[in-house]
DNA sequence: TCGATGAGTTTGCTTTCCAAACTCGCCAAG
DNA sequence: CTTGGCGAGTTTGGAAAGCAAACTCATCGA
């Protein structure tokens, strides 16, 4: 992977974007923040998780503490910029439900409302425009890569 | 990977998680979508890139599209659906943007306003409630999941 | 005719993935 | 106390995927 575009979407990836890296940070925001329980409800091999749980450590969206000495066991807690990463996996769920299993969701999400609003509506999560707070539709949208050499298709000259 | 919890983020990484496709995505989407030029700025290996597009044919986020014949000459533009994982990208490049390389972003997108309104200015993505309009934050979120022996940490009993 | 371009395919080697078995420390029941 | 079980990995060996570079094939342009 040399010479490629200077991005942020293909920087996020190589931290987060392995086999099973964004399951595990939505076992841990769900609360299921345990070995076990994460190879159980991911299903991915054990030494495979382990490689991950240690690079998402290293990368610092997850935490490692220990929840008990003798013997040492450990769980593993998602950062603040892990808890950042959850709009990505809402949009991810969103175009799952859209798109797969004919519209039957897996899951749903309630919004529990915070400032003093009546909570408890289902959660149908959205992307806008935080200036303008607009919902972004890709025809309104115009990429300006700011690296010298580059266009929006490709390398110029 | 078996037995794991069903759920549309697997569901969708299982179609478009593998390494790369996303950043095709990205490519096809800004209009870079040729064989070469996603060779050129994804950095990807080509026989990978051919499976990749391969599978996201199949998938039907993306279209081959004959634009010479003699010699066959094929483009791969976004379908749909495609388009419609333009809010994972988003997301992921503001993540990317707020935790790597300092802030400083490779890459500004412009919001172009559509209904009339005066376009022109930085694109900025956030995720909030289609319900309430709200920023989604993680503490006024709760999942439930639909499947009959799937709590939220994992299979009850 | 010579070279370049586009879109792959082939080759040979390295790295990952995977499932299953194994380890180690500890607790609890028989 | 010894057997069984759990939690959290580590080890093992074979199958699959990844990779860079070289190769193919058709066509166009100089």
């Amino acid at each position: 992977m040399k010479d490629a575009r200077p991005c942020s979407i293909a920087g996020t990836l190589a931290l987060v974007g392995e086999k099973y890296s964004l399951l595990v940070l939505r076992e841990v925001s769900l609360g299921a923040t345990r070995f076990d329980q994460l190879v159980r409800n991911i299903g991915a091999p054990r030494d495979v998780l382990t490689n991950r749980l240690k690079r998402l450590v290293d990368v610092g969206v997850l935490e490692k503490v220990a929840y008990s000495e003798h013997p040492p066991r450990f769980e593993y807690r998602p950062t603040t910029a892990g808890l950042e990463l959850e709009p990505v996996l809402l949009t991810l769920m969103a175009w799952g439900d859209r798109h797969l299993n004919d519209g039957d969701r897996p899951m749903v999400l309630e919004h529990v409302g915070g400032h003093g609003h009546v909570g408890g509506h289902e959660l149908v999560p959205v992307v806008v425009c935080s200036e303008c707070g607009e919902q972004v539709r890709h025809d309104e949208l115009t990429a300006h890569p700011q690296t010298p050499g580059w266009t929006v298709t490709g390398p110029a000259a």
